[in-house]
DNA sequence: TCCAAATCTTGCGTGCACGCAATATTGCCT
DNA sequence: AGGCAATATTGCGTGCACGCAAGATTTGGA
């Protein structure tokens, strides 16, 4: 299922983000025209616009890319407990390894754009963890439901994190692995309950 | 705090999304320049980009205009059980009264933008959302992830209504209301957990 | 009443998003 | 291999979003 088009799609849009990072991170983000990322790639600027439409998207991918894929996999694989499950494969692919990304993720907490766009990134949790929740709970919306909370709470905690806090005494930001957990603890129960009943749902 | 100021700002909204709606539903959506929408409002176009950012979230706006305030005001006005609370809330809000905006809906469902701008909307419940449920469970970041959550819940039930759904056999559309109560029932473990443990969440 | 600060409106300019239709590329079947 | 259908890329054109700075309006204070 994976052919040539495909790997050259991924390739391409690849490509693309990676040059919008770099440009960004050599130039600061409000000095890259759309022209230069497309430049850098070796396509069109009008194919750069069939892949992502905005500049903002276009470098957070650079740094999100796969992990939706990645926290899916890992709940997937985990054994049981649902909730333990996705707190833990959250956790773990949001708390980057070595990070060559560090400079990246300076440069997102620093531009409002930006740090608006990484929240939002969030958002791409839901399919994939809707497959993997189909799996274990009642048929029915539960799975996109407890996903987009999921995800939501993902964003929430980025949020928390990226923001430039200065109000008044009270700093509450933390670390990102503490914030999350934080964020994610009151959907423990949902979670909990709709593995627990697995067809409780479709009551009229 | 009801200035002049204030009021005349609502009011120019309202036009510019009353004026916006007007058109969509005359000409289709399709046909309705921002200068039209300007014009018709009387402000200049710029001023029309104020308020609104785009075309589809000028014309919902006309249908959601206060539904969030008194989403949140039914919560607050509720006696106990924070979960029943938001989700008769949310029927109740959700579910319109005579309807001269069933044109509106109509022509929503009828576009996917539009659909895709509606079912968006539903984000604008977190705020006032957040708000109340402060006011019943733990500090931290509960509040703000259970808005989250049902803003999101809200969003997909609003999809899967206004979906087009014309895949195989199998029409899994309801209606609005029941859409809602599926939605909201995988939340409701959480809501009732929150207000049980009002203060069991900083943990380490 | 009058003034100064804050806020809103507007015009202009720039870069951009995206529909459309022509062209090039890839996938599959014989 | 060869050709046809499916899909991706590209250029062009149009309408739009939004920063900026100047002019208008509201607000609160003396």
């Amino acid at each position: 299922m994976t052919g040539l088009r495909e790997r050259k799609k991924q390739a391409t849009r690849t490509a693309l983000s990676e040059a919008a990072l770099q440009l960004a991170v050599e130039r600061g983000p409000e000095n890259v025209r759309v022209d230069d990322i497309a430049e850098a790639a070796g396509v069109s600027p009008r194919t750069y616009n069939n892949y992502f439409s905005s500049r903002e998207e276009a470098i957070v991918f650079a740094v999100t890319n796969g992990r939706e894929s990645r926290v899916a996999a890992a709940v997937r694989a985990a054994p049981d407990g649902l909730a333990d499950a996705v707190v833990e494969a959250v956790v773990t692919q949001y708390t980057e390894p070595g990070e060559d990304a560090r400079e990246a993720l300076l440069l997102i907490t620093t531009s409002p754009a930006l740090r608006t766009a990484y929240a939002h990134s969030a958002t791409a949790l839901e399919p994939p963890l809707t497959s993997v929740l189909a799996e274990r709970v009642p048929d029915g919306p539960t799975a996109r439901v407890l996903a987009a909370a999921v995800a939501a709470a993902v964003r929430i905690a980025l949020e928390q994190w990226a923001q430039p806090v200065t109000s008044g005494l009270v700093v509450v930001s933390g670390s990102l692995p503490d914030l999350l957990r934080a964020a994610l603890a009151p959907l423990v129960p949902a979670l909990t309950a709709a593995q627990a009943r697995p067809e409780a749902d479709s009551g009229s």
